[in-house]
Order: C-alpha cells, then structure tokens, then sequence
DNA sequence: CGAGGTACCTGACAGC
DNA sequence: TGCTGTCAGGTACCTC
C-alpha cells in the first residue's frame, strides 16, 4: 500500500495520529537510519532533545506534519515519498523500512517508515521554521480563511511559467502535489501545458474553486492509497476512486468521451483531457 | 524568473 | 529465470 502524500493525505494522517498520541510522553528516541534526521545535526542532540517531552498537539502546514512539543519545541515531519507514521506496540518487531523509533509512555511506538529514504525530520524552537527543510518559504496555505481569491490571484503577478509547473511549487501554492494539481486543472478545464500570464481573471477565479474542493474532496475520502497487494491490509483512502486524470491515460473523459492523455509537462509526468482543457 | 538537468532511493515492471 | 533498464515521486541544488 502507497500512499503519495499530498495536503490531503497528510491532513488524513494528522487527524488520525491525534486521536493516537496526542497527549502522550515520547520516553525516548531510536534512530536507525541518520540520514532522515535534518535538523539538528547531530544526532544525539536530536535524540536528547526530543527524549522525556510530552507531545502538546498535531497540526499540518503544507505538506509537512507538525508536532508540537513542550518546551516549545516543534517536530517537522516531511514524508516525502512513501513515508508513513505508524502506530505499533513497543514488543512487535521493526518493518524493514522502520527508520526512526519514538517509544511513548504506553508501550506504543510512533514509527517512522520510508521505503526511499526521502523523508526528513527535523526538531526546531516552534516558529522557527527557517530550520526545517520543506517548511522555509513554503507559500499560502488552501483551505484557511487566508487564502481568499485576491491572495491566490496576487501569485500570478510576475509569473509566466506553465501552470503545471507553479502549482507544483510550494512557494506558490503550499500542498499540491502531481495528483491534485493534474485533478484541479482538468476540474477547472486549464490545458497544464498553458503559462501563467495568459489565464484571464476568470479562469483564476475557476482554479482557485477547483484547487480548495478538489483537497476537500480528497479529505472527505481520507486521502489517496495506491494498493500493492490485493488484499492490501492497513487503513487506506477511498479518493483514487475519484480520480479522472491522475493515471487514468486511455481512458475516456466523462465529459466529452475524448482519450485522456499522459505526457511530461514542465518535467512530470501529467494527466488531461486534450478536449476539455485548453 | 524560468527551464532543464542531477541527485537522492527503492521497488515494480517491461523487455530481452 | 535472471538480468538490465526505465520509471515513479518531492525537494534541493545547480547552470544557463
């Protein structure tokens, strides 16, 4: 089971390890895998630091997972790809993958995994976000009473890149990612191929609607999950199944029958309908 | 600013 | 069967 998380996925995770270890003491650290520690440097610092702190509460900025801590520290989890925290009993054996090991006060674990070895975790002073890699200039966040129709158009200024390319960057916009961006545009009938400074005020105006229901959308699915296995066991999403573009190359468009497409746009792979979107 | 490239990393899958 | 090559993804960093 993969997930590829993007601000919904990750939202979905937050919601659910709330519920888990909000409220509970990290006892101490293991780490097995250094290079996935960002910040601080040194290791035993990060460990030292992290050891003997109750965990005050989970939030979510962009597509990284924040987990406050007292003393005012804050844990910034990036998940890259294939990344999970997982919640298991101290006593069960590691996974492969298992890279980084919180053991909390109830003899559970909070487990970091990441088949690619891509994911980041860094231990900061909260609000000093300057630290933690994939948190420094990250841009507005959907789906906040900040994030009103003149923020997203005032992004536009200056920009002439294809669109693809800019809801991609997370100093544009923070948590899209290549699902949601390929879905919001073909929602929002804009050929991903198109630079920025040609869309007129009101296909803005359309982005900006599709963007915030297409992420609320993908949380009231609980996320996207891309199975493995058959019988793929674990707690998965339901939105793949909402999916029109995202991997459906060869498939017909709902709208106007016409084959939808894949091909590399601004260097990702990207999904549209070559009817609908112009 | 934008475009294109590389690197990171592993597993899945296609083709021989 | 077993090898090799390609691809997927997000981000940082590089050059032009």
């Amino acid at each position: 089971m993969t997930i590829l998380p993007e601000l919904p996925e990750v939202e979905t995770v937050v919601q659910g390890l709330k519920d888990l270890i909000k409220g509970r003491e990290i006892k101490t650290v293991k780490v097995r895998e250094e290079k996935i520690i960002g910040y601080p440097e040194i290791k035993d610092e990060f460990i030292h630091d992290v050891s003997n702190k109750k965990i005050i509460n989970l939030d979510r900025r962009g597509k990284c997972i924040l987990i406050n801590l007292e003393k005012k520290k804050t844990m910034v989890i990036h998940l890259r790809m294939t990344g999970k925290l997982l919640v298991k009993e101290s006593k069960l054996p590691y996974e492969k993958h298992t890279h980084v090991i919180f053991i909390l006060d109830n003899d559970m674990d909070l487990r970091f995994n990441n088949v690619r070895k891509f994911g980041r975790i860094y231990l900061v002073d909260t609000g000093d976000w300057k630290k933690a890699g994939g948190l420094k200039n990250l841009g507005p966040e959907p789906l906040t009473d900040d994030f009103t129709l003149d923020c997203f158009r005032a992004q536009f200024k200056n920009r002439r890149a294809r669109i693809k390319s800019l809801l991609l960057d997370q100093s544009f916009i923070a948590g899209l990612g290549n699902i949601y961006t390929d879905e919001a545009l073909y929602m929002a009938c804009i050929n991903p191929g198109r630079k920025a400074n040609t869309l007129s005020q009101k296909e803005i105006e359309r982005l900006y609607k599709c963007i915030c229901e297409v992420l609320r959308s993908g949380i009231k699915y609980g996320g996207t999950t891309f199975s493995d296995y058959v019988n793929a066991l674990g707690k998965e999403g339901n939105f793949q199944r909402k999916l029109v573009v995202y991997q459906q190359q060869g498939k017909k468009c709902p709208d106007c029958g016409e084959e939808i497409v894949k091909e590399k746009i601004a260097g990702r792979s990207t999904h549209y309908c070559p009817q609908c979107q112009k």
